[in-house]
DNA sequence: CGCTTGTTTGATGATTTTCAAGCGCAGTGG
DNA sequence: CCACTGCGCTTGAAAATCATCAAACAAGCG
């Protein structure tokens, strides 16, 4: 077993969650992995199974990655997402999701066992990871909050705002989103369905909150009332959307 | 060990109880501190609040405790409970969720300084707490996917059950539960409202799954239509209530 | 082209929330 | 002792939201 001290004991747990792992992290993975094995996959490709064996961290380098959960009657509950630059495959002995690709995916990756020499011989790295994983918890309590209070339009506005929230910290467009999921990937994230995540896309339109020319590219016009539907602030939305309005 | 295969994952959708540990690291926990020091709290007392500084973990000795974060506006998301035993205060540097009593509340306190070096110096007792923070993080995404596809009655269905297994874990009757929580907090936990949790604890009744004397009294008739609602099988639903087949 | 896949939109229905009222019980004070 | 009050729970009726069923559209591809 690995030697554990307190620090790494919460960082050994550290779970790739979605919008996790920003920069910071990938550049001190690649400190310590100067020349990763890289690994492409193809499009829905499933990278691993819930309760497969964890034996290694990957690196996105470029695709996206959809982590989710089936229940038995086939109805699938999507956990998180993860872009490129994010970390992923950081957790539990044995992965408590599957794993699958939304797109064409190339990957660096390293073994657990490395990374985990990694973090204790570099306190920076180790503080690091374990800052993500404060990060990763939150984002699961927010998404929780998220899920079981808010409506359709409040929690679909809630995740164009981390997305733009994403796009911003990588330094890119934070009014211009390039969806890497389907609907039916929103849907099952949000705890909707295609039709009702569609449907709000095209309220967001109606309303002048965005535009969307390619169903896959999101273009946030004004996101003053699309924060506010996203905090969940009932009071303050009385005069965001004229459907809540009439 | 972690139970690794996906069915069990699928059915392991414990109560999420944020880094709140059962009885194996209770007793490590004694082990460590002999003479703990206690703390009594009323009912409805903020324990913490979210973002305040950990500094000390607890075990639960009596009372129970609720796990919570707040919208703008004044709804309220129930992220989990702890109920004696339990070991509350593991995680991150600051709190990620505030928590109220439910009842009385008596609890042993350490430092959380105490415990990381106890951790160090017992690889068995940090062998416990890893896998304690696995279990919750298995709870918060079981709830994710609970919350986020299951109707009003298999959420509440859910929620028995795991106060049920819970129950038989300590030894106690598996059918008879006594519910630390109020109505108003099983909807914020399950994401529904008091009128509807109210209104489907009489259907159970009605239908037989349960008998309910007083409001926090819960007697389980027919665990078998429950565990079919609780697992969220529409399929095998179809015969389980009748206010789904008329 | 014809097929498949993903998205959008419409009509309808089911579930859940909202608003409103009543019940039971415990605590309080006349 | 008994109204009175507050609180939590239950129930009902109406309204809103979301899901389901169904069809049409657009884009990509053999």
């Amino acid at each position: 077993m690995i030697p554990v001290n307190p620090a790494q004991l919460v960082q050994a747990k550290a779970i790739s969650f979605p919008f996790a792992a920003g920069g910071k992290l990938a550049n001190a993975f690649r400190r310590h992995l100067p020349r990763a094995a890289a690994q492409k996959f193809g499009c829905r490709h499933l990278i691993w199974s819930e309760g497969d064996k964890r034996d290694c961290v990957c690196l996105i380098q470029s695709g996206s990655v959809c982590f989710f959960r089936m229940l038995p009657d086939g109805r699938r509950a999507v956990i998180g997402f993860a872009l490129p630059g994010d970390l992923i495959g950081l957790g539990a002995e044995s992965h408590l999701f599957s794993a699958e690709t939304m797109q064409p995916v190339r990957l660096e990756i390293m073994p657990v066992a490395i990374l985990d020499r990694a973090a204790q011989e570099d306190a920076e790295f180790a503080y690091e990871l374990r800052e993500e994983v404060t990060r990763s918890l939150m984002a699961a309590y927010g998404h929780i909050a998220s899920i079981s209070k808010l409506s359709a339009a409040e929690r679909l506005a809630h995740l164009l705002l981390e997305l733009s929230e994403r796009n911003r910290m990588k330094g890119l467009s934070a009014a211009s989103i390039v969806l890497p999921m389907r609907r039916i990937e929103i849907a099952d994230y949000l705890g909707l369905t295609i039709e009702t995540v569609s449907r709000t896309f095209s309220l967001f339109r109606h309303e002048g909150l965005i535009d969307l020319g390619d169903p896959a590219i999101v273009t946030i016009k004004d996101i003053k009332r699309l924060a506010i539907l996203a905090r969940g602030d009932r009071d303050a939305e009385k005069g965001a959307l004229c459907q809540f309005a009439a």
